[in-house]
RNA sequence: GCGGGCGUCGCCAAGUGGUUAAGGCAGCGGCUUGUGGCGCCGCUAUUCGGGGGUUCGAAUCCCCUCGCUCGCCCCA
C-alpha cells in the first residue's frame, strides 16, 4: 500500500455502489421533472465572502466548517458549504428581474470540514430544490410536499416531518427583544454553549440538546406567541393544508435550524434508521436573503436532501444492476470487425450489449457470458464468417444447444423478429 | 474541536511474543486450443495502516502518527 490516499472525509465511489446512486437519481430527477422544475448549475467554488453574508457569520458552517484556502492570486476561496447562496448569488448576477418565478433544483457536492462519521463527509452530495419569486404559503405546501414525495417514491418508510415558523424579521426582533431581556436574567443557568449563543446567535439556543438548558427553556418567552396576525395565519394554514395532504408532521417549536437565513416555515425531515446524523432533509423559506445580498427583494423558499443519507435510507431493489442482454462472443480477424460493426447495429435497439474484446478462448468467452448472466449470446468466429452469418441465441440454462439460429448479417428482418420476439418482450 | 472502539490480501476473516502469516469469497491459469453453468487442481500478503522503540525473536508489548468507526457539537 502507498501513501497516495484519498483525502480525509472523501471517498470513491465505485461501478457498483454507483448502480444505486443512478437508480435514485433517476427516481429524484423524473420527480422533480414532472413538477416543472429546471436545473441550475453554479460553481462549486466561490468568493468565501459570499457564504459569510448569505449564510452568517454566527453559523457554525461558517465560523468552523468552511473549506477555505488562498488561490494564486491570494483571494479567499471557499469549496461551496451549501447551495442557496450561491444561486441567490446566480440569479442576482443574471438579472433576477427578466424572471422573477422560478422553480429550480441543482444537485452535486458541497463541502464541509469536519469531523467524518457515519453520514457525515467533507464531500458529500445534495439535492437542493428552490423556489424563487413565490411568496404565497402555497409555495410552502408543494415545497414540503415535494420533498415528501421524493423520499416517499424511493420507498424510505419510518420518516419524520418536523415544521416550525420563525416569523419574519419584524416578528422575529419583536420576539428577540423579550427573549435577551429574559436571557440575562437567566444566563447562568445554561450551559456554556449557550451562553456563548446570546450574543453571535440567541435563537440556536433553542436547538439545544442540554438537558437541563431544555428544562430551563420550558419557562422562556416562545416565538410563536409574538406572531404578528398575518405569520400566524400563513401558519396555520400550512399545517391545515398539510393535514388534507395526508402528509404527517410533528409540531416542532425548537426547530430553529442553523443558517440564518430563515423565515417563516422551517423543516426537516428525519429517519431513525440513520443513527446520529438522522436528518435526511432540510428547508425553510428565506425572504430576505436576495435582498440582503444585494438583489432586489425577493421571496423564496427551498430544501436540501443529502444524498449519502438518501442512498442508506433506499432500498437494496435499488442495487441490481442491468444484465447484459447480448453477449458478442468472437475470434479470429474478419470476425472481430463483423461483431464491432454488429455491436453497434445492435445498441441502437436500446440493449445492453457487450462485446467481448479479450481474444480469448471460446471457452473463457462462454464463462465470461454465464458470469455476467447475459440474456442471450452471439457466437461468431470463422465459420460464421466465412458464411456471412453469426449464430444467436438465449442463453439461460434451459435453452442449451437448443433454439440456435444462423442469421445472415445482410438480413436485418430475421435479426429484429428474433429480438423481439426474445428480448425486446412486453 | 473533544471523548470511546478499531486497523491482518480487492472483500470476509484466523492468529494475542517463537518465526513457512490459516481458511473462505472474488480474481487468474489449467483439466476442457469453437461452446458456459457443476466439479477438481494450481497461483495470488517476504508481510500484518505507517514510523520508531522493547526483545535473541513482534501481526502480537510500548510510544508517535495516519485512517476508519461510534458518541458529543452541528448539519445534509
Amino acid at each position: 500500500m502507498n501513501n497516495l490516499k484519498n483525502l480525509r472525509g472523501t471517498v470513491d465511489l465505485l461501478p457498483d455502489q454507483l448502480i444505486k446512486w443512478q437508480n435514485v437519481e433517476k427516481i429524484v430527477l423524473e420527480q422533480l421533472k414532472r413538477s416543472s422544475i429546471k436545473e441550475i448549475r453554479t460553481p462549486i467554488l466561490e468568493m468565501t465572502e459570499l457564504f459569510i453574508r448569505g449564510i452568517g457569520e454566527g453559523t457554525d458552517v461558517v465560523s468552523k466548517e468552511m473549506y477555505t484556502f488562498l488561490d494564486r492570486g491570494e483571494r479567499s476561496c471557499t469549496l461551496r458549504p451549501e447551495g442557496t447562496a450561491s444561486v441567490a448569488r446566480a440569479l442576482i448576477q443574471n438579472g433576477i428581474s427578466s424572471n422573477p418565478l422560478q422553480k429550480l433544483w441543482y444537485m452535486g457536492p458541497m463541502f464541509r470540514y469536519e469531523r467524518p462519521q457515519a453520514g457525515r463527509q467533507r464531500q458529500f452530495h445534495q439535492l437542493g430544490v428552490e423556489f424563487i419569486g413565490y411568496e404565497s404559503v402555497r409555495s410552502d405546501v408543494e415545497i414540503i410536499a415535494l420533498a415528501w414525495d421524493i423520499l416517499k417514491k424511493l420507498g424510505i418508510k419510518e420518516l419524520n416531518l418536523e415544521i416550525n415558523t420563525l416569523g419574519d424579521l419584524s416578528d422575529r426582533l419583536n420576539f428577540q427583544e423579550n427573549f435577551l431581556k429574559w436571557l440575562k436574567t437567566n444566563k447562568k443557568a445554561l450551559d456554556l454553549d449557550s451562553q456563548n449563543r446570546i450574543d453571535k446567535n440567541p435563537l440556536r439556543i433553542f436547538d439545544s440538546k442540554n438537558i437541563q438548558t431544555k428544562k430551563i427553556l420550558e419557562n422562556a418567552p416562545r416565538l410563536i406567541d409574538f406572531l404578528s396576525e398575518k405569520s400566524r395565519k400563513r401558519y396555520s394554514y400550512l399545517k391545515k393544508q398539510l393535514e388534507i395532504l395526508k402528509i404527517p408532521y410533528l409540531e416542532n417549536l425548537n426547530l430553529v435550524r442553523g443558517l440564518d437565513y430563515y423565515t417563516h416555515t422551517a423543516f426537516e425531515i428525519t429517519s431513525g434508521s440513520l443513527g446520529s446524523q438522522a436528518t435526511v432533509c432540510g428547508g425553510g423559506r428565506y425572504d430576505d436573503l436576495i435582498k440582503q445580498m444585494g438583489g432586489p427583494s425577493t421571496p423564496a423558499i427551498g430544501f436540501a436532501i443529502g444524498l449519502e443519507r438518501l442512498i442508506l435510507l433506499a432500498g437494496k431493489e435499488l442495487e441490481a444492476p442491468r444484465n447484459t442482454d447480448i453477449y458478442i462472443i468472437n475470434q479470429g480477424l474478419i470476425s472481430e470487425t463483423l461483431a464491432m460493426d454488429l455491436s453497434r447495429k445492435l445498441r441502437n435497439y436500446d440493449l445492453l450489449v457487450e462485446l467481448d474484446l479479450s481474444g480469448a478462448s471460446f471457452s473463457k468467452q462462454f464463462k465470461k457470458a454465464n458470469k455476467l448472466k447475459a440474456k442471450s449470446i452471439i457466437v461468431i468466429g470463422d465459420d460464421e464468417a466465412a458464411n456471412k452469418e453469426f449464430i444467436i441465441r438465449l442463453f439461460d440454462k434451459a435453452s442449451t444447444e437448443n433454439k440456435e439460429l444462423a442469421i445472415s448479417f445482410e438480413d436485418d428482418i430475421t435479426l429484429e423478429k428474433w429480438l423481439i420476439n426474445n428480448l425486446l418482450v412486453k
